[in-house]
DNA sequence: CCCGATTTGTAGCCACGGCTACAATTAAGG
DNA sequence: CCTTAATTGTAGCCGTGGCTACAAATCGGG
């Protein structure tokens, strides 16, 4: 039976999920995104201070596009969901948590860009859109495309 | 010469992209999330009014997971950006420029699923997925998508 | 060692997209 | 036709992630 309007006789048509099954979509999505910044901040930490030795907070602004205050908030944001750590005036660490968050993603990019590149998508439209795809790849679509890509 | 802290010598490490190119990578993803809100009301619109016949406030509500007062805030702003019609307590409909949208919306939707599918991603995950990813595929990358389903 | 430039941090603003609670309107059934 | 349920809309709160402007600390060169 319906959830509402029971009025309506005619059935859920075939192209169109279940309420439920497309809430539950959309939802993932939300909740995707609302961790796609600490990724995206931790990857980028561990890359600086994996290349330059440290992750300074202008660095990250610049690395990201914005400015360095809304840096520094985001940066406030990764230590209190304890993913870094820092003194004042002093550079961004990660906590092991980060650090495993940000392997984790690290590998997860390549994986996407690879893939994309693999199914013949230029490298640097690849790159681009990876750093908005990644996020809203799950495990079971990660271990396909390395399968897929013959790392299985 | 570096932007800053010239008195650093190492060269730009070369598994990290230049500044410049990594905020603009980081920009897009911003960008693509901005809207796609608004693509996710749109194709829904679409649908709703395509195999309902209306699109109701608290419908669309239901399928997006969330309460209908965001939802109806969301119209809202949909109508702002001249993309939905509706008048008070009536339902919601798309201008042309909304439907031109959605079908775009529609239509990449469908190439995201196709080509997750076609590597090997599972029917659901590909669809869980795709509702996140599609917002961030350009129009390069479906192309190449296209191209490699044997749709070019 | 101190002065100025750079970096770091803080404060406060905004729009967005969630929410609950409440008000108003519409629609259905007796 | 009137009452009640459902729907629609409004108000106001919150956290997020942008921003600018200003303050504080650090660092490098003279």
């Amino acid at each position: 039976m319906p959830k509402s309007r029971s009025y309506k006789l005619v059935a859920e048509p075939a192209d169109l999920p279940s309420e439920a099954d497309q809430a539950h979509r959309f939802e993932k999505a939300r909740s995707a995104q609302a961790t796609a910044l600490l990724e995206d901040y931790a990857e980028l930490i561990s890359d600086l201070i994996g290349t330059e030795g440290e992750a300074r907070p202008t660095d990250i602004a610049r690395r990201l596009g914005v400015s360095h205050a809304t840096a520094i908030k985001s940066i406030a944001r990764l230590k209190r969901e304890g993913l870094a750590t820092s003194k004042l005036y002093r550079g961004v660490f990660l906590t092991p948590a980060g650090e495993m968050l940000a392997r984790r993603v690290r590998a997860r990019h390549r994986l996407v860009v690879d893939l994309l590149v693999a199914v013949g998508v230029p490298q640097e439209a690849a790159e681009v859109d990876a750093e908005g795809i990644e996020h809203h790849v799950s495990e079971e679509t990660l271990r396909a495309f390395a399968k897929y890509l013959g790392r299985a």
